[in-house]
DNA sequence: GGCTCATATGAATCGCGAC
DNA sequence: GGTCGCGATTCATATGAGC
């Protein structure tokens, strides 16, 4: 089993623009090398990566799409099928062998919190998403890409097959804080959360990697807005992202434009070169197009009694809801006292809705020039003064 | 394990308005009792079945949800989970054996041609694919159901969870002449062909059932817009559709509605009576309305030569294309001579083209009183006059 | 009756850090 | 490692009250 770097010279002198250093660290990295093709047998290559380096993995398995002939169009043109030997397995225990070891070895070099999407066919999808609850993957979602210009079915015999599945899964079912842009994506998709189904066009025209002779160079090439949703979704700028089935190097090259550092793996000479030449021709976007929108989850703590201490409230002002309906007054170390109970805002606004929680921050208001503002306000502005003191 | 027919009495009385004779034909009967709910295990139900009596079978099996606790909206009230006992698996290895069970059982009671919808989500689907698969079910579709109000992500941790998977399956591997009305379904949908994401409402409103005090029946009730479409994608009027988990019976509903039989199974007495009830009260759809669409399949197979003998074109007369590009003299056996070569209207078709196949009746026109019009026209009229000659 | 507003709800594997 | 407590989080529909 032969696993070699292609074209290591031309891909640190091409590649290495967008990430300087790595490479030379040497003994005092800390990181793997990165911004590399590995050419090899991508079990064999991901065993020698480190473990538990890898922050996000995007994987697209051969399909095992099992075609028995040949297909014509309604005009008798032919059908240019996936043909080739990386996609034909004896059978579906192969396969499955074939499965288990690579999902195996991707979950090895995954960080704690890191996540995997695998996409696939229902040919496949299905063997692929019972091993990986085997293996003990954990399933966030199922997503589906719809394609909005899928081929036909010529024969009449099924319905389109206009979509495929991916699966996005965590390395563990506990696995907390896993990244998930979620309010960059819904600030995105006009205010309204993500759904998992997602309507993108096939890869086409000049995003389409031809050869010399003008055919495809690979028969199964990914659109980039689909890497770019899914690397968006699930990793942070700087994230490193494994792609053991390289191909020809679709999530290099948007990992690249969002300022994301991959590794892809591959053993076909042919698409690892197309790859190197096509990553090489990517310019990073700026960094404020990239960046992670704050969430208000990473946002500092702030303690409701550092308001009182910095005297923008004062001790013995009166806080009501946005209808007037309840009143607390603040103490000086920072709770409130509603109707004899005293407790945090958070525990006092509850108490008086009489519901088992409550954000404290919005249910409170205080009284400012004559209007009802919530305290959370008061929140942001002691944030401010934080930010502009660390500064 | 009590298997036992539901309500059996009331069952024949109001249900067998649509068909009648069926359960009273003893034993010259050569067809299973239809529409019927039978109440028990639906393993043990399926293997009293004869086998190979069934022409669809839909399936919506527990999901195996595997829920942790309790989950609150942004406004804290609390998401009424399914919480079922029927929904409850030790793991992952004893949801398995359930599936390969029912599904078994399942595939000896269908026909040859007969075919199986299973709808599921992430929690399952993959498990149920996969044992599809292993046991020699060929998928001819995933079919994802696409609702366009699913339940938000209140965590804002995933994506929202807008879909459900269906696996459309044909027995085996070589299953040919399933029945699969595409061009009623292509009529139907802006004569685009349809595909294989359906957008479709849950089921909510009247449509909904509820017991007394106002609470759903069934925690997973299926839309009917979901069930038509299966049942008019994959069965013909008068077909036998299966569903072994008949919950509240939206099946029945539906296969009552498009003049279908049923047979339904259910182990949850409650679910069962509501499922005879909803069904008695359904009225089928005239006739007209459910009558297949004449697919050009499944129309007499006509030979040239019979329209030479009926007299439609002369021997010695002259087809051409439709551009004049070639010409063929029609022979008396019903055969065409192209520039020496002697063949049927489809090889001197794709002859005349250099293509490895044509449509011969598309492909050739005649004369008729100066205007060129393909043979197909005169296959037409052969059929009518076939057709009146049966009525 | 028609409109606005408030409320209810659906197959859901739904947080995270400090102590 | 378990417990505690802060505090972040929802979309499309259907229904019913109130005006």
């Amino acid at each position: 089993m032969s696993s070699a770097r292609v074209g290591a010279a031309r891909l640190t002198t091409r590649i290495k623009v967008t990430r300087t250093g790595d490479l030379k660290d040497g003994p005092r990295r800390a990181r793997p090398a990165r911004n590399m093709i590995l050419q090899g047998d991508c079990v064999s290559l991901m065993k020698g990566l480190d473990a538990e380096s890898v922050d996000l993995v995007f994987a697209d398995p051969p399909y095992n799409l099992q075609l028995a002939s040949k297909l014509t169009r309604p005009d008798q043109s032919l059908v240019d099928a996936v043909d080739d030997d990386w996609d034909k397995f004896a059978d579906f225990a192969a396969y499955d062998a074939f499965t288990r070891e690579w999902l195996s070895a991707a979950r090895q070099v995954m960080k704690p919190q890191a996540t995997i999407f695998v996409i696939g066919s229902y040919h496949n999808i299905f063997r692929v998403g019972a091993i990986m609850q085997d293996l003990g993957f954990w399933i966030l979602n199922d997503i589906v890409w719809r394609k909005n210009n899928p081929m036909p079915n010529f024969r009449g015999r099924r319905f389109t097959n206009a979509h495929e599945t991916m699966i996005w899964a965590a390395r563990d079912a506990g696995a907390k804080n896993y990244t998930f842009n979620y309010e960059g994506l819904k600030a995105g998709n006009e205010d309204c959360q993500m759904r998992s189904d997602w309507l993108l066009p096939i890869c086409t025209g000049a995003e389409r990697l031809k050869d010399a002779t003008g055919r495809k160079t690979h028969p199964t090439q990914k659109p980039e807005t689909l890497l770019a949703r899914v690397i968006l979704s699930a990793s942070k700028a700087g994230d490193l992202v494994l792609d053991p089935f390289f191909g020809s190097g679709t999530t290099g090259a948007v990992a690249k434009r969002l300022r994301r550092d991959y590794i892809g793996l591959e053993r076909d000479g042919t698409y690892a070169n197309a790859a190197v030449a096509r990553i090489a021709a990517v310019e990073p976007l700026p960094e404020e197009a990239v960046a992670t929108a704050p969430s208000k989850r990473s946002e500092p703590r702030i303690a409701f009694a550092s308001l009182v201490e910095a005297g923008l409230i004062a001790p013995g002002a009166v806080l009501r809801d946005a209808k007037k309906r309840h009143a607390a007054v603040v103490r000086a170390d920072g709770a409130l006292s509603l109707s004899g109970f005293v407790g945090s805002i958070h525990k006092t606004g509850a108490l008086a809705q009489g519901l088992p929680a409550c954000n404290g921050w919005t249910f409170w208001h205080y009284e400012d020039k004559g209007r009802l503002a919530p305290i959370d306000e008061l929140r942001t502005q002691i944030r401010q003064s934080l930010r502009a003191a660390a500064e």
